[in-house]
DNA sequence: AAAAAGCATTGACAAAAGTCAATGAAATGA
DNA sequence: TCATTTCATTGACTTTTGTCAATGCTTTTT
C-alpha cells in the first residue's frame, strides 16, 4: 500500500493522466446505478470491490454454449450479442448491449445449468462483471445492491415484454420503424442482418422493408 | 375481537368449515412463497394484511386499457388473460394466469401510467390482490419480500425470454409441441383460439398446425 | 496493392401463413 | 328444452415471407 503511494509521489494524478487507458473504467456503471439507488461512499467502493474489469476484442467470446455462464457483464464500452445456433447452423440473436446494459445468460447464472447462449464482441470492448460469489455476497450484504438487481430485472422485464408485444401485434414495416426509434445507436452500430436475425426475419426480407418504408 | 371470537365460541373450527366457502384462501399464496424465502409466523401474518382477496366472475374485467394498474394480482384458483386490442378490434394475449401465477400491467403499476393492456378472467376466480401502497410498505419493511420480489421478477423473466426465443427459432410445428408440453393446463382450460391469438396466429393457422401434427 | 471475406440488394420462384366464407359440433343461456 | 352463441375445422384463394442464386460494393486481411 504505501509502497505504491510512494511510486505515485503521494498525489497519483499524474499517473492517473498518463497510463488512463489502461485504468479500469467504472464512470457509466455507477452513473447507472445511482440512477436508481443512493449509495454512500463507502458502499461504492464495497460495489467496486466486487467488480471485475475484462477488455474483449472484437469477435472475442464472452461466453459459449455448454458453458456455465458465472457472470452479468456490464457494458462499459463496446457492443456485444447473446445468440443462439440451430442445428442448421442459423444464428439466432437474443440480445444486444451497448454502454450501460448488462449482458448474461441469466438461467445459466442462477442455476449454474450450462448456458444456451453465446455472447460475443461486436466491437471491441470493456465490461465489468460481476461473478457468482459477489452476486451473492452483495445480495446478502448490501440490501441496496438487492433493490438495483430488482430494478434491472424488472426494466429487462418490461424491455422484453414490448417486444414480445410487438412481434405478435404489429407488421414488419412497424416493426422495423419501432426498432430504429428505439434504438438508433444499435442500428448504426450494428450489421444489418443481425438485426434482421434479431427480428426474427432473413436479412433478404428485411432488405425489402427497408426498400419499401423509403418509398413511402 | 372478543365479540368475534365470542361468536365463534372460542374455538373457531365449526364455523371455519361451515363457511369454508366464503372464507378467502391464501394456501396457494403462502405454499408459493415459502418455496422461495422463510418466514416466520409474524412476517406471514404481516404479509396477509397487506393482501387484498378478490373474487371475479367469468368474463369480468380486472383491469381495463387506459386505468391506472394499482395492484399484482396473484391467482389463488380461476384463470385470467392480458391482452391488448389493436385498431381492428383484434384480441392479442399476452398473458395466461393459472393458480399460482401472477398477473398485472406491471408497467402501468410501477409508472401509473395508463394501462395498455386488459386483464380478464376466462374462469370464475379468487384473487389476492396487492395494492401499490401495501407493495411499497412491504418492501421498505420487509426484505423477504423484496427478496421474493426480485425471484418473482427473475421468474418471470426467463419465461419470457424462454417464450421470445421460441418464437423466433422454432417452426410452428415445434412453438406448439413445446407449448403444449410446458403448459398442459392451459391448453385444456383455454380455447384453442385464444392459444393462436397467444402465439400471434389466426385459429386457422393453429388448426391446420394441429392436424399436420396428429397426422404424423 | 491485391485478394478474400463480409455485406446489402435484387430477381425468380417456392413455401408458409393469412383471409374469407361455409359448415357442423359443442357450450351457454333464456 | 330450444335457441343462440361460441368454437374448431375445412376449402379456395391471396399475401407474405423464405430460399436460392447472382451482383456489386465495402471492409478486412495478407
Amino acid at each position: 500500500m504505501e509502497g505504491r503511494d510512494n511510486i505515485t509521489g503521494g498525489n497519483s494524478f499524474p499517473l492517473l493522466l498518463l497510463f488512463h487507458h489502461l485504468m479500469p473504467m467504472y464512470e457509466i456503471f455507477f452513473q447507472k446505478l445511482r440512477e436508481k439507488v443512493n449509495l454512500s461512499t463507502d458502499e461504492e467502493e464495497l460495489i467496486k470491490q466486487h467488480l471485475t474489469p475484462k477488455k474483449l476484442r472484437k469477435r472475442q467470446y464472452l461466453l459459449q454454449e455448454g458453458d456455465v455462464c458465472k457472470f452479468i457483464a456490464f457494458v462499459e464500452k463496446g457492443a456485444l450479442r447473446s445468440y443462439s445456433v440451430d442445428e442448421k447452423g442459423v444464428e439466432r440473436i437474443i440480445q444486444f448491449a451497448l454502454e450501460g446494459w448488462t449482458i448474461s445468460d441469466l438461467y445459466s447464472f442462477l442455476t449454474s445449468e450450462p448456458a444456451t447462449y453465446n455472447i460475443d464482441a461486436l466491437e471491441d470492448s470493456e465490461l465489468l462483471l460481476i461473478g457468482k460469489a459477489a452476486h451473492e455476497e452483495l445480495l446478502a450484504t448490501l440490501p441496496k445492491y438487492e433493490t438495483w438487481m430488482r430494478l434491472q430485472i424488472t426494466g429487462a422485464y418490461i424491455a422484453m415484454q414490448r417486444r414480445l408485444t410487438s412481434i405478435i401485434s404489429l407488421s414488419l414495416e412497424e416493426r422495423y420503424a419501432s426498432f430504429t426509434s428505439i434504438y438508433p445507436q444499435i442500428v448504426q452500430r450494428v450489421p444489418q442482418h443481425m438485426i434482421a436475425s434479431y427480428m426474427g426475419l432473413t436479412p433478404e426480407t428485411l432488405s425489402r422493408v427497408r426498400k419499401k418504408m423509403t418509398g413511402k
